[in-house]
RNA sequence: GGUGGGAUUGCGGAGCGGUCAAACGCAUCAGACUGUAAAUCUGACGACUUAUGUCUUCGGAGGUUCGAAUCCUCCUCCCACCA
């Protein structure tokens, strides 16, 4: 692959590039030398499951990795044992030692699902962190003014609206960007809502004489919802290490509107490919709910395998289309004879009892296909009959 | 250190002595419809109770009152402004 092809691949679904040329010049360079490019990616250790926001960024380590070069990935142990009061919401809890080694240790399982582990180095900035002296803290906090720190549109915002910031905020990225001096890093990647962040690394490795890396942010990948970024404690995400099924659903639940953007950032297809599906849909030519379908397979494939894919999307057709049974139903045998409210309610099915009433009365509730209404109703044992809670709660009893 | 403002049901945010389990929006769940767990529409959305109803909840602890999320006192935490 020529230079510039490698450039054209590295460079795609790329939000902000500092610059074309400089990775351009490290390209050539690396080429030269053979010495592979150390590309750093940042972590942070809080959450645990990783899901398809994160692999937007995974992917395109992945592809420098292809060419060749080294990924250096950086779990923020330290800045995790600290917390993160930054956006304006919640304070974002300080971990202990041990919830921070467990987290790391379940990151490295699920990101070398999409990284080649002999291309990737894994740190902890604790290594360099941890035994740094107060001394050596401040003389980091003097390479960098406070209009500097300004610059960045989210505190600029937040000083200018009297929003409180705090000093912690202007430390992380201190942190992060020595970071990328400690390690040597000739490109950063992360979202777009890093690229101050990453931009500041630059100026870091300029002041510590080394030349500086280049800056590469990729999209933010929006949830289930559409609306917000992808992210655990928004619960709109489909992690990686999810079951087929439970993948295939959450997929289906994106909205047509928001498809095109997974096909591109998550799977990684090439713009023109997307908008050519895109034009086959809004001519009618394809029917949008088998196109998800295939996106949904694809995504599955991707973090399980093609049978696994394959079944999800039958399982998902028999269930939802045509309203048949998924294949693992629970099976509870009943020890004497209940409410059926009472079991609803015993069995997990609803919330309370206060739910299951209510869902009763909203015929959500069937009885091999028949709808019930009547909490009292009385099951005996001896007899295999499927209770049917809404679209997506089953229980076989018997 | 001083002065103001605030803490409400998952989130955001009304309410400022009874009609408050508490408006509204979001999220969630259900039903209809459909091409899907899309979109749209409708409904539900503290717990217990067949229901009338009962109980617990509005940062915490006390108090005033027939009656408090609403008033008073103290406490905890948060925010802004002035030093």
């Amino acid at each position: 692959m020529t230079i510039s092809e490698q450039l054209d691949v590295l460079t795609s679904r790329a939000v902000d590039l500092h610059s074309r040329g400089e990775l351009e010049k490290k390209l050539i360079r690396s080429q030269q030398t053979g010495k592979p490019l150390r590309i750093k990616y940042g972590a942070d250790p809080s959450a645990p499951d990783i899901h398809l926001g994160h692999t937007v960024g995974l992917r395109k380590l992945r592809e420098f990795q292809e060419l060749g070069h080294t990924v250096v990935f950086i779990i923020g142990d330290f800045t995790g044992m600290i917390g993160d009061p930054s956006g304006k919401s919640k304070t974002r809890k300080a971990l202990t030692r041990e919830e921070v080694a467990e987290n790391a240790k379940s990151y490295q399982e699920q990101v070398f699902k999409v990284l080649d582990p002999a291309k990737t180095e894994l740190r902890f900035n604790g290594e360099w962190f941890t035994p740094m002296t107060f001394d050596e803290v401040i003389r980091l906090s003097a390479k960098v003014t406070v209009a500097q720190m300004l610059q960045r549109d989210d505190f600029a915002k937040r000083h200018a609206g009297n929003q409180p910031i705090s000093l912690v905020e202007f430390l992380y990225p201190l942190i992060q960007g020595h970071d990328s001096v400690v390690v040597e890093a000739d490109v950063e990647l992360g979202g777009t809502d890093q690229l101050f962040n990453l931009l500041l690394g630059r100026e870091l490795q300029k002041q510590a004489g080394q030349e500086p890396q280049v800056v590469m942010t990729l999209p933010l990948l929006e949830g289930l919802d559409g609306v917000q970024k992808m992210s655990k404690s928004l619960n709109n995400y489909i992690g990686i290490s999810e079951n087929p099924s439970q993948m295939f659903g959450k997929a289906m639940s994106i909205s047509d509107e928001l498809m095109w953007r997974y096909f591109e950032l998550v799977l990684g297809w090439p713009r023109e490919k997307v908008t050519a599906l895109r034009g086959q849909v809004e001519q009618g030519e394809r029917n949008p709910r088998e196109v998800k379908d295939e996106l949904a397979r694809e995504i599955i494939a991707q973090f399980h395998d093609e049978d696994a894919a394959k079944e999800a999307s039958e399982e998902f057709a028999r269930v939802f289309s045509k309203g048949a049974l998924p294949d693992d139903v629970e099976t509870y045998v009943l020890p004497a004879e209940v409410a059926l409210l009472d079991l609803l309610a015993d069995q997990g099915l609803v919330a309370s009892k206060g739910e299951g009433r209510r869902l009763l009365k909203q015929n959500a509730v069937k009885l091999d296909d028949a709808v019930v209404t009547d909490p009292f109703l009385t099951l005996v044992p001896g007899k295999e009959q499927v209770l049917k809670v809404g679209k997506r709660r089953f229980l076989k009893i018997m």
